[in-house]
DNA sequence: ACCCTGACCCAGG
DNA sequence: ACCTGGGCCAGGG
């Protein structure tokens, strides 16, 4: 099954999952954004580049967009812990209100400035040097 | 089938 | 220091 938070991504040594054009790069990107830590944010670009697609930064924000479609509630993948390379919070729009993403955030203790993650560096988790 | 756009990011001028 | 363009994968008109 290798699914749910155990996803043996990084290039494709002895099993390519993340394959440019395999069509998995969003399951991918949802199975990364599970394993981030409660209290803990990363970046779409820290994403992309744990699966081997660095230049694909843009693809796992529209990864996050369809999960955060299919179950609104933060459940499934919570899409409220990625943010931009600079700590902001470039998808609350897509959220149910554009202060959804900062409250959950919030409440899992992450402080949140305007649109900006208070301590970002501190509070940065990358799965590339984490994980 | 072509063109555009997107919750990004980096390099170059 | 600011602006521009290319690249990445996928979906919509």
């Amino acid at each position: 099954m290798a699914s749910q938070a155990d996803p043996h991504l990084k290039e494709g040594a002895h099993g390519p999952t993340a394959r440019p054009g395999s069509g998995d790069f969003e399951r991918d990107v949802h199975a990364v954004a599970r394993l981030i830590p409660k209290g803990r944010v990363t970046s779409y670009g820290a994403i992309a580049r744990y699966l081997g697609a660095a230049r694909a930064s843009r693809m796992v924000g529209w990864a996050m967009n369809r999960a955060l479609e299919a179950h609104p509630d933060a459940a499934a993948v919570p899409a409220h812990r990625v943010v931009n390379r600079l700590g902001l919070l470039s998808g609350r729009m897509h959220f149910p209100t554009p202060t959804t993403m900062a409250e959950r955030l919030e409440s899992e203790g992450v402080k949140v400035d305007g649109d900006r993650v208070v301590d970002f560096t501190e509070r940065f988790w990358d799965p590339n040097t984490e994980l």
